[in-house]
DNA sequence: ACCTGAACACCGTTCAAGT
DNA sequence: ACCTGAACACCGTTCAAGT
């Protein structure tokens, strides 16, 4: 998972991976079918774990469904490991029908979780779920765009953001 | 470019690139250092047309600065062609700092030219500037997020957008 | 100026054989 | 139950040789 995040779906290989393990290649496949079937099991576990992340994520930030919101989108969110594995499986998904349909339910847990706290908020069902579509394809947005510093989504964008949605 | 974007960069190999050209392998040397090179060539020709593309067609979108920005956030903008291309693109640029460079310089291009249309829609620069870059991060969110109904970014939700940013 | 053909290295996959 | 070793295929890269 850790090579996944670094460098991508590619550089997940049999023989890399063996001798990193310190087996012949050879070994690899008792354990499974062949490469496609290690990139499906890691595309489970990670659906095992992302929904449950992100939302014990925003627990952690308290009662208030307002505070809660505000951990979604704390900068540190694309940089840190999760972040740097879920980008590199969004980036996979885009060439791979398995791994979009894993990003897809995933996708649709957490939307309905925030539409939640936006209704929470008072906010009515049908704009709750709309502005939360927003709310999250900026957070995959900010994901995606250039590091650069121009780009940057630092904390007063993600207030402007907060400002409009409430 | 279309093998690019139909099955992202690590498809874009030298062997079968010849023999769809109907040539040996070893002529690709000729043209090109080594594989790296082709790929970096690619990145130029992007970088070449994707301000010059999107720009095209907001101005095709008449005089008006609200109706150009109804053009940047057509729903197409994500499933065609150069949609395809540009999601690939930045797939590469997460695992490639040569493609994270060029990606970054295109976003700063397309920025600082929507940042100018709010602020002809009467926005004050700073505001402008904000807006611009949720907007931004929320199309290149809708590249990347999932094709489900869910998180379908349809029209109401570009509409919802407007209504908040302007 | 451009291409071929052969060689070598890397890695995915298979499988008979070992412990 | 798990691993090795050898074999084969695919593809990146090099290079001497051809036209």
């Amino acid at each position: 998972m850790s090579l996944l995040a670094r460098e991508g779906i590619d550089a997940v290989r049999v023989e890399p991976l063996a001798e990193r393990l310190g087996v012949t290649k050879g070994s690899f496949y008792w354990h499974f079918k062949d490469r496609a079937a290690l990139h499906a099991a890691m595309l489970e576990a990670w659906r095992g774990v992302a929904t449950y992340e992100i939302i014990a994520r925003l627990e952690a930030g308290g009662p208030s469904a307002e505070e809660r919101l505000r951990r979604l989108i704390e900068p540190t969110a694309s940089r840190g490991k999760a972040g740097r594995l879920e980008t590199a499986i969004r980036s996979w998904a885009h060439n791979d029908a398995a791994a979009a349909k894993v990003v897809a339910g995933i996708d649709e847990e957490r939307i309905a979780y925030v539409a939640q706290l936006l209704r929470e908020m008072g906010i009515d069902p049908e704009t709750a779920l709309l502005r939360t579509k927003i709310l999250y394809l900026a957070l995959i947005g900010s994901f995606f765009a250039a590091q650069s510093d121009q780009l940057q989504a630092g904390p007063e964008l993600w207030k402007e953001i907060m400002r409009l949605i409430k």
